[in-house]
DNA sequence: TCCATGCTTTACGTTTACGTCAACGTCAGT
DNA sequence: ACTGACGTTGACGTAAACGTAAAGCATGGA
């Protein structure tokens, strides 16, 4: 059983599973970034490359444009080569790493502000005035 | 001496200061999220100028649009409203909480997938043939 | 057979976030 | 008076990341 019929995806699976549309995956598609089959025209996607479009889609998150995205997925795909390589892609994973580490410090920083205001917040609604003075006495959820 | 001379900036010092240019300092006026007093033609930075300026560079660094920035940025400083508005500042509070723990979430995965590799990395260059077989015997670090 | 649905390519449009001149003001120093 | 250095306002250019038609193939059902 050595051609196990391993699962693959249409465009659109992919597309409202992540909820990008089609467009977005085709785009990435001419950056580089994926490589689907074909079954005629269509494209055909392995796990491997929705593996791929969740690595992509992780890195927009982060911030990261398609070029650098591009960048890392091909370093992690292609390792393994020379020591110089090695080297290299090793500087490479150091440098992503710092950025990723004073990311989040900037996430904490946030956090702890978001905390500070939401404070505050919540303090003036507590002296504030209710809009309607709650109906009854009976305010309390059924925990 | 309520008229205390408070420290002021130029647009260059900032620029310096956080690395950008001159010009997105001034696109950042446009967008308005930057209000700088004028000495003639010339602007003038108050620190609360730089703060938001910091705010904003941290936003952008986050992957947050200009627009999204200026949004929170209005919000943090003009809230304290009616009740309806401060229930939607903490709304808009808990929103981007969740979108800054779930880039963190996204960060901490991304960290442990580098160490992975560098990992496997360290353990290829371990085997792996020396370019020079190291000079003599004395290659260590005077620590 | 017709038609809707899904996928395709081609191609131009759009938004964001500035870069890059160009041309001018102004003030300190020589 | 001349020269930089620094600052200003347009105004146009550009790269990234898609959006948005437009028009065509393929295929399964009524």
């Amino acid at each position: 059983m050595s051609t196990g019929s391993a699962r693959t995806y249409t465009i659109t699976e992919l597309a409202s599973e992540f909820d990008v549309t089609a467009r977005a995956i085709r785009f990435y598609e001419d950056v580089g970034l994926l490589t689907p089959q074909r079954a005629g025209r269509n494209r055909v996607y392995s796990a491997g490359d929705r593996t791929r479009l969740k690595l992509t889609l992780r890195g927009k998150r982060l911030g990261l444009s398609l070029q650098e995205i591009k960048q890392l997925v091909d370093l992690y795909d292609a390792d393994s080569g020379s020591r110089q390589q090695l080297e290299a892609f090793i500087a490479v994973l150091a440098d992503h790493r710092r950025l990723l580490e004073r990311q989040r410090e900037d996430i904490e920083i946030t956090l702890a502000e978001i905390e500070q205001h939401a404070e505050r917040c919540r303090a003036l609604l507590a002296t504030a005035p209710r809009p309607t003075p709650a109906p009854r006495t009976k305010n309390r959820r059924p925990s």
